[in-house]
DNA sequence: TTTAATCGACTACGGTTGTAAACAGTAGAT
DNA sequence: ATCTACTGTTTACAACCGTAGTCGATTAAA
């Protein structure tokens, strides 16, 4: 099981899944602004993270170096799973309905889906 | 915007969507065997949900009759829309995707949701 | 009418989260 | 050799969460 990731870590995490390793600086680079985060702030999450080690560190001179000690996929597939068990039974269709009811579905959204299910049946 | 809903709190909701009004007893019946919660913790809970606004409480003579004052699909409209948004940059094919290649999705799920999206686009 | 059961209100308390300041060590500049 | 800038570490602190004990009021029972 992977250990829970709260939401401010997450975002950290998602900059990691796309480049790493990284220095603490070199993340707050790309949160501060967008986030309105301090440099501290972003140094926190890495060391919670970094405890729960669901991101690795790797001595670089007097700094550090983080990556990804989880894959995205796996902790994607593991979250997904929770949530659609807590909120739909389970199921992803009430899920599907939902968004769908809510016009949160754009016909590109239907196209991409109807796709994969192509692709899952064959 | 619906209050945020903690996960102990999302339980007995779902307790009073299924049926309400009722007393913080009632709702504890439902309850306390199957999380292992003591009448006082779900009357915690039925409080901050109140003072949250989410559930409402009606007096009764000594006690409250209490009643959610958030539509159940509007609850979950907006959580799984953040919940899509976060993960997924608010596209739900690829949270489609991810359960999909982790066989998430039986063959029942499919056709359900082959049926809902041919209803969408009629 | 005294008592026992029941209600909601208030209090508690350790853990997590968001957000960061203060601090201490160190490498590089002067 | 000293100072400065930059690191990670420690500490902070309020809000929220899970979980519940206690307390004062009230009602139903005896």
């Amino acid at each position: 099981m992977v250990e829970r990731i709260s939401d401010a870590e997450h975002e950290i995490m998602e900059v990691l899944w796309k480049r790493s390793p990284l220095t603490a600086t070199e993340v707050a680079d790309q949160v501060v602004d967008q986030k309105g985060w301090s440099l501290q702030t972003v140094k926190t999450l890495l060391s919670r993270l970094a405890a729960k080690t669901v991101v690795g560190t790797q001595r670089d001179g007097r700094r550090f170096l983080y990556s990804p000690l989880v894959e995205r996929d796996h902790y994607l597939a593991g979250v997904s799973r929770k949530f659609v068990d807590r909120l739909f039974g389970g199921k992803i269709s009430p899920l599907v309905a939902h968004l769908a009811e809510a016009d949160e579905l754009s016909a590109e959204d239907i196209s991409e889906i109807e796709e994969l299910l192509r692709e899952l049946k064959s």
